[in-house]
RNA sequence: AGGCACGUAGCUCAGCGGGAGAGCGCUACCCUGACACGGUAGAUGUCGGCGGUUCAAUCCCGCCCGUGCCUACCA
């Protein structure tokens, strides 16, 4: 036997992949005549390595494409990394720290060559992982963000929304990042509540008729302010409306102004002073008022030369305390309140942001939020879990311009030139070396980069070669699916839909599904600083110890202080899988991980039991495995030689391939993973590889028939089953599926065999639940035994079936053999109702209306089926009493549904008549128990 | 503050109008010729709380409590 008795992942894992490789089996062919099913991956950063959230999609998103490669489809999977704009920048620019210099003195050129150098060396390393996944992208068609194709792209959409009038340029109060020197966009701000201060400032009334208090927690700005405002219908302001006011330590006159948007009567003083320059909503109410905008802090969170000397270069957090001294100093600082506020934080850096305005390009939201709003609305696309589609809708109906220039070198440089003598803007395809107004050659090209995004919006036609008219982009787009986490809902879903619908006039993807989170076992995110990181790779290959960071892995390590064992990428994929039920978070236990590797080896066990019976298999069907036998007319099997057991699995099979194809069609990956658990174990190893073992132990010439067709059905099951699994463990299943005995002709691989379908002619449900019977009859039998301490050894001589219905009775005929054996009984014998009562001293069950009737002699303790029947009766009263409750009520007889009623009155009957036998096994046991 | 989820066995989660399910864990027995990463049998739940609709509610509706996420506000 070549097969190791335990399975070995890393093993399995470690040729396939090559060998799919340089098969080509992951390459699209844009000619082809097949139906296209494309997903687009969504391009993780350059910098990044392999993390849980990355496993899981490439689990899904594998499984989507392999299934559908194998269902007859022309799958491209297209793979890609982003150029991740500030990340990228940042490593680079933390070598260059270390060296001693920074990118400002090597130049815009040669620091962008140096971050192409670390792109070529490291890039590499995240697309190397998902292929310890098994990702079966097309590799062929990798694309960066940054390559030259795409660098065009971005050019032509920048361009073409600037002439469509989707582009601006224009002063905007950003969030200005004044560490990372840099704008930032909503979403790259963290707003996280903190604990603050609240001042309320006293601002004199220029005649001198007294003050106006305003709440602020910002101080420090107020020598930036230009008015104070007020609600028009607060009656304690009423009067001032129109006043100005001097404000203090720069001793100008600001008015007070009525707005209605801005100041609550019922919040704080009830009056808000107005600083244009440094606060988003002031920069608004600016602009209904008309109010000068005064600048007083600089990028780097100093107070510039706008401001009274001594405040001049301080820090904003020490003119800040300043202030507030002088204030108090003046008499003007009315009080200070506590207050929990939420600053926004730079996600990158940390730092507070500073809301500056500043020249930024935007992208209009409203005119191509529309179209994508309609596109989901009409059901073009569709949002699965549905529940994302109002998240969806709040977002594009309140959209706002997209700010996307970033104060980055690395990325794609704006298109546009200013002049210097006429202040034209040029936005051209090519670069200009002239004014488009004035022709003058006093340009400057804008030194921004766009937002990483923008390009990543571009992702689901750039990289099949738009603006190219290409074969690719006929034949592949609209995409079929997008799949990916709802945090990037907003960044990168919402965004390909708008410039889909704009560059192509076509939705970017049918479907969008949108999957969990993946975060501990406690339900933390995983984070460097709690501790909580699972490595995909550790669970795949293995840790020892030593190789887990005390730090990251911490939590790991508490579990496993030993190191954990190598669990294979094909347990990761079923495991993340079966936890992709709709819409929930994912608590990842690596338990669970090791539960489903114990799965695989049930099931590359089973497979080893297949192939040491299988050695000597030379039924005339055998010849007929080439394609896979379902497609052709020909049965692998002679039907008329199939037992019970056989007609029992093929059936069952049959069902859950039809289970599993809904399941896939509707996203409900956890259902599949679950239905091939259930299938495999359940159904193929506990019941119908111990009940055909008798059949495929004879050797003689009469059971030759009978274990040829166990042995047609072992292997078709088998096979069947491993391609219905492949999608999901796509190594395991090729490992066993190239052992198994197959025709020359077969294809090479199971990744290009087709996936099962469900057969009518092989389900069989007369047979089958004749089986089902001796299933539960056997169960039944057993539950005797152990109950009443039977040892597993030990054989019942004799049990007795009470039944008089002919269907039950054949049924136990066919299957005696099954029972002897699964049961341990070795005389079985059928009777009627009277003779049944005859046989007394019995241990009884019943099921599905049969009594099972075992005589004790010796064997069962009358103590232990003593016990065992008070609780069967306990059990049956409950029924009884539960069921006639429900019949007892007037109202449920009249008002439910016929059908109901029927059944309720059926299990009354069954019961009691359960009951009654109990009962009297129960006296006689009594008696028998009394009589010694 | 508003919105959206979620609260089911010790743990992780399915189910979502007709008597509560799985995996892991737990208990007892068993190394039976694929597998001890195994087999057989078994125990365990006021389905978050309170009301309502219904003949019938874990499932539908309302309120409350708890958890998480999103959006907004924060003078």
């Amino acid at each position: 036997m070549k097969i190791d008795q335990i399975y070995n992942p890393t093993e399995v894992e470690a040729q396939w992949y090559d060998f799919w490789l340089e098969n080509g089996y992951f390459r699209a062919d844009a000619n082809s005549e097949k139906q296209p099913y494309t997903i687009v991956i969504p391009p993780p950063n350059v910098t990044g390595s392999l993390h849980m959230g990355h496993a899981l999609f490439v689990t899904l998103q594998d499984l989507l494409i392999r299934w559908k490669r194998m269902d007859g489809f022309e799958a491209l999977w297209l793979p890609g990394t982003d150029h991740a704009g500030i990340a990228t920048q940042v490593m680079v620019e933390r070598e260059l720290a270390k060296e001693g210099t920074n990118r400002h003195e090597l130049g815009r050129e040669a620091f962008l060559k140096r971050v192409w150098q670390w792109k070529d060396e490291h890039g590499g390393q995240i697309i190397d992982q998902m292929k310890h996944m098994g990702a079966s992208c097309d590799w062929d068609r990798e694309r960066f963000t940054l390559d030259e194709g795409l660098s065009r792209a971005v050019r032509e959409a920048f361009v073409k929304l600037y002439e469509d009038g989707l582009i601006y340029r224009a002063e905007r109060m950003v969030d200005w990042d004044v560490v990372g020197q840099t704008v930032l966009s909503d979403l790259e701000v963290d707003r996280e509540e903190e604990m603050g201060k609240l001042w309320y400032l006293r601002y004199p009334l220029s005649d001198g008729s007294g003050h106006i208090i305003v709440g602020t927690t910002r101080p420090e700005t107020m020598f930036g302010d230009t008015a104070v405002a007020v609600h028009p219908d607060d009656p304690r302001y009423k009067d001032i409306i129109g006043k100005t006011v001097r404000l203090p330590l720069v001793n100008r006159d600001i008015p007070i102004i009525a707005d209605t948007v801005l100041p609550d009567p019922t919040k704080g003083s009830g009056a808000v002073k107005i600083t244009p320059a440094h606060d988003p909503n002031d920069f608004e109410c600016g602009i209904r008022h008309g109010l000068a905008r005064i600048q007083v802090i600089d990028f780097h969170a100093r107070m510039n030369d706008n401001v009274p000397e001594e405040f001049v270069g301080l820090d904003r957090y020490d003119a800040r305390k300043l202030v507030v001294q002088r204030f108090e100093e003046l008499g003007l600082l009315d009080r200070i309140e506590e207050k929990p506020y939420t600053p926004g934080r730079s996600q990158r850096t940390g730092a507070v942001v500073e809301p500056l305005p500043m020249l930024q390009w935007f992208v209009k939201g409203e005119p191509l939020a529309k179209p994508a709003i309609e596109a989901v609305e009409s059901g073009r696309t569709e949002i699965i879990p549905a529940v994302w589609k109002k998240t969806y809708d709040h977002f594009m109906y309140n959209i706002r311009d997209w700010c996307i220039s970033r104060q980055l070198w690395w990325g794609h440089q704006i298109p546009a030139w200013y002049c210097d003598d006429c202040s034209h803007i040029t936005v051209t395809r090519h670069d200009p070396t002239h004014c488009e107004g004035c022709n003058s050659a006093n340009i400057r090209r804008d030194e921004d980069v766009l937002d990483t995004w923008f390009s990543s919006a571009l992702w689901p036609f750039s990289t099949l070669g738009w603006p190219e008219k290409t074969v690719e982009l006929d034949k592949f787009y609209p995409t079929q699916v997008l799949e990916t986490g709802f945090d990037i809902l907003f960044f990168w879903v919402a965004r390909m839909m708008m410039m889909g619908m704009h560059f192509m006039d076509d939705v970017p993807f049918e479907k969008v599904f949108l999957h969990a989170m993946v975060r501990d076992a406690e339900g933390q995110k995983m984070s460097k600083t709690k501790g909580n990181v699972i490595d995909p790779l550790h669970m795949i290959y293995g840790a020892q110890s030593q190789d887990l960071d005390p730090e990251l892995h911490a939590e790991l390590l508490r579990q496993y202080p030993e190191g954990v064992d190598a669990q294979g990428a094909d347990a990761l994929r079923f495991t993340l899988a079966m936890y992709a039920a709709q819409g929930r978070d994912i608590k990842l236990d690596v338990k669970r991980i090791e539960g489903y590797r114990a799965f695989l080896n049930k099931l590359w066990n089973a497979a080893r039991f297949a192939l040491m019976n299988l050695q000597d298999f030379d039924a005339p069907s055998y010849k007929t495995f080439t394609e896979t036998w379902e497609t052709s007319a020909d049965t692998p099997f002679v039907l008329n030689d199939l037992s019970i057991a056989d007609r029992w699995i093929l059936t069952r099979l049959n069902e859950t391939i039809a289970s599993i194809q809904t399941n896939l069609d509707e996203f409900s990956f956890n259902e599949v993973a679950q239905n091939l658990y259930r299938f495999v174990w359940n159904d193929l190893c506990d019941w119908y590889i111990e009940l055909i073992k008798p059949a495929l132990y004879d050797n003689s010439p009469e059971g030759k028939a009978t274990r040829n067709a166990a042995q047609a059905t072992l292997l078709y099951t088998l096979e069947a089953v491993l391609r219905l699994m492949h999608p999901i463990t796509p190594f395991i299943t090729e490992d066993i599926w190239q052992s198994l005995p197959r025709a020359e002709d077969a294809p090479k691989s199971i990744m290009i065999a087709p996936f099962p379908t469900a057969r009518a002619e092989l389900a069989m449900i007369h047979a089958h639940d004749h089986m089902a019977l001796i299933i539960e009859l056997i169960s039944s039998i057993r539950a005797i035994r152990g109950e009443t301490n039977v040892k597993p050894g030990v054989v019942i001589e004799e049990v007795f079936f009470v039944t008089e219905d002919a269907h039950k009775k054949s049924a136990i005929e066919t299957g005696a053999a099954y029972i002897q054996r699964q049961a341990k009984a070795t005389t079985l014998t059928i009777v009627d109702r009277e003779t049944g009562a005859k046989i007394e001293g019995v241990a009884t069950a019943m099921c599905d209306g049969i009594e099972i009737r075992i005589p004790l002699k010796g064997l069962i303790n009358i103590e232990e089926e003593l016990a065992r029947l008070n609780k069967e009766i306990a059990r049956v009263d409950a029924d009884i009493a539960f069921v006639s409750r429900k019949l007892s009520n007037e109202k449920f007889v009249a008002k439910a549904p016929a059908e109901i009623i029927n059944k309720e009155r059926e299990k009354l009957a069954n019961y009691e008549a359960e009951r009654t036998t109990l009962l009297a096994s129960l006296a006689e046991l009594k008696a028998l128990e009394a009589s010694g």
